[in-house]
DNA sequence: TAATTAAAAGATGTTTTTGTCTTTTAATTT
DNA sequence: AAATTAAAAGACAAAAACATCTTTTAATTA
């Protein structure tokens, strides 16, 4: 089990994989995402449709349709990816799993999830989802494997 | 979704549940476990049969039987837990979910999540199971609800 | 406007996680 | 040794997460 639900993986690398392909105009299709960041294509259509909706991406029906991101969405943080997908229990919730995290009624580790929590907020929240692109343009980073 | 499982979740609290209520001798049931730490009472036995399996909590059955941690148990690392029951994926796997993190295919935030991983690896390696005891003690720590 | 394209939506299936209930085993006490 | 106690183990069930397949809708193109 990692940080994110599978579904929430999924979404970022299709985001960034989005942004990517299609920052200088186009379209593409759900069949290329999803061979590009190595996912289930019918299980992230789902998730795309989703983030679609929530105006997280971008998308078009029909000849030469397909998922793109626009000026808008580019700009947007992956915090706001990750709230859509996986909501922000992660940001808020007790790391101990008692129903309030609060500093009333603290559980032992809670002055510690707070600092870890509040890092992952921050690498969420201070980085767009283009500012990616250059690393995938240049091969530095991955997606796939 | 947490940082752990909820399986996790309660092996941690009931693990310092014991450690609190019986660092200083005795015994402690699964029942007033269950119920000190507001979880299923069936569910949380497997999890400590299998702790106890680890060498990570004591068990005896029997009249006078209960679980409890003895010297060598309290002085276990919380990263010792987790990784009882929740493996080491947290600690090794890639945050976005390619099959290997690794420098040489780094996904888009791998040196964000280096970090934090490295700082959750910190927090749970750098404390023992008997460290929460006194915090428990005097009631300013919680783990229930 | 008919055919085609590609996402949206719906239905269904599988696996994993979480949770419950019953029976068995190993200690203790009488 | 028999009765009692409490964990261990096993079988089963529900819910959530993950995944697949089919039908529908909204565009474009011919
Ligand atoms: S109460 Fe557990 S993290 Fe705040
Ligand atoms: S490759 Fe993704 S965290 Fe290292």
């Amino acid at each position: 089990m990692g940080i994110f639900s599978k579904t929430c993986e999924y979404a970022i690398r299709a985001v960034f994989f989005i942004a990517h392909r299609t920052a200088k105009g186009g379209r593409v299709g759900i069949k290329e995402i999803a061979s590009g960041i190595n996912s289930p294509e019918h299980f992230l259509a789902k998730i795309l449709q989703d983030l679609s909706r929530k105006n997280i991406i971008r998308s078009i029906k029909g000849p030469n349709g397909g998922f793109y991101m626009d000026d808008a969405t580019l700009k947007r943080r992956l915090s706001e990816v990750v709230e859509a997908v996986d909501g922000n229990s992660l940001f808020t919730g007790c790391g101990l799993g008692l129903v309030y995290c609060s500093e009333i009624n603290p559980c032992p580790l809670h002055n510690e999830f707070k600092g870890i929590r509040a890092r992952i907020y921050e690498m969420l929240q201070n980085t767009t989802i283009e500012a990616f692109n250059e690393d995938l343009n240049l091969g530095i980073t991955s997606l796939k494997k």
